[in-house]
DNA sequence: AAATGATTTAACCATTTGGTCAAATCTAGT
DNA sequence: ACTAGATTTGACCAAATGGTTAAATCATTT
């Protein structure tokens, strides 16, 4: 089976497979995907798939899998660490924006399997250690608001603006560039911006001024 | 449970049809719903929904032109008001938690659909005037910015902001279940919270405080 | 080069699925 | 009651789709 570091290795006709059906997945979904498709885009045969996957199911959960955990494992790292709460979110929008700029898809594609099929991604999450995304966080907060720095606020909610302002404008991205009257490329210009505006807003809201 | 977005009158089989098709498009998406299983939900027989909507697309069409319409004049309405900055903000987050609340399956169903057929929703939206939505908040920010209330702050970025911070909990609601460890009832008085929570942290993040 | 096991292909298959059609039934106007 | 038009049904169809299988080919070992 394939693992987290056999993605890149373009050589093998199972990470041909994997990549081509990630790529399909990520862009239809795992009901608007075709076998046909995943095999045309790798340059094989329908039937190799179901060789090396018996199907389309396990091809697809190999690919969300991977996907998800990566993602995770991002968001762990970069909140795990003793780093202040100001550059967690600063080195966050920083980073994370940057990585979806370059997968775009990524956010609308994990979404939507998830409210498709919440048993999956729940399981999955038992597997990782996701407490460490909030852990040291919250508690970051906490001594910040006893300490008479940061206000009054419930940390999950801080946690989920953070990751609401740096994934949901992917995931709205067609929909923004529409509402705001943008191309592409000024699209990307605002993404670029935001990695500062987003982390300045956040502290800003967080933060006791003197 | 009676909502806005149910098609008012419940007694004909077109808008038996309506709301059995909204319900399957709206949990499944586009490729992910079948037409038996619309015609079986509205206890109707599949020709008939071929009879009232020539085809699978064109009953998704119809449904998803409603849901996004009415959605897009909510947004409209409350940020094209004459109503103070912090008050919009407020209002915003109360009453679009509120209504996201009862339909929260919305979010994921018209990202997914966003990104899957960019076209329809952009042709929508320029039936609409969607400027409306911006268009006063902007204004309004600009000048508390050269009143020095604001902070300089990017307009785009904000009404991007506050548009995550309600609409992503909804779309990432499973994943966020299990990463805070929530049931759905915790979850949903989260929600609660947030409505007044989200509004203070986005006026923070805004005002210059004294 | 023969044998063996892994990889690849082409031809099929069964089911699902969106869609059609002709007949039946119901409704309203005369 | 009769007719015309709208509504509803069940039987059917063609294409699409995920999956299977047996045979062919390739690579490796002996």
């Amino acid at each position: 089976m394939i693992n987290i570091y056999m993605i890149e290795n373009k050589d093998t006709t199972e990470s041909q497979i994997f990549n081509a059906a990630r790529e399909i997945f990520e862009e239809k979904g795992l009901s608007g995907a075709r076998m046909q498709e995943i095999a045309d885009k790798a340059g094989i045969n329908k039937s190799l798939l179901h060789y090396y996957y018996r199907s389309k199911e396990k091809l697809f959960h190999s690919v969300f899998q991977i996907i998800f955990k990566k993602l995770m494992k991002e968001f762990i790292e970069l909140f795990d660490s003793d780093d202040s709460v100001e550059n967690k979110i600063r080195n966050f929008f920083n980073l994370h924006i940057s990585i979806l700029q370059k997968n775009p898809n990524i956010p609308v594609f994990v979404l939507n399997e998830i409210n498709q099929n919440p048993e999956r991604v729940l399981k999955m999450m038992k597997g990782l250690e996701v407490e460490k995304i909030y852990k040291k966080l919250f508690k970051q907060i906490h001594e910040g608001i006893e300490r008479g720095e940061m206000r009054q606020v419930e940390p999950e909610q801080v946690l989920v603006s953070i990751l609401s302002m740096s994934i949901f404008p992917f995931a709205a991205k067609e929909m923004l560039k529409g509402l705001l009257n943008m191309d592409a490329q000024q699209f990307n210009a605002f993404l670029d911006r935001r990695k500062t505006e987003a982390a300045d807003f956040v502290i800003n809201a967080l933060m006791i001024k003197k």
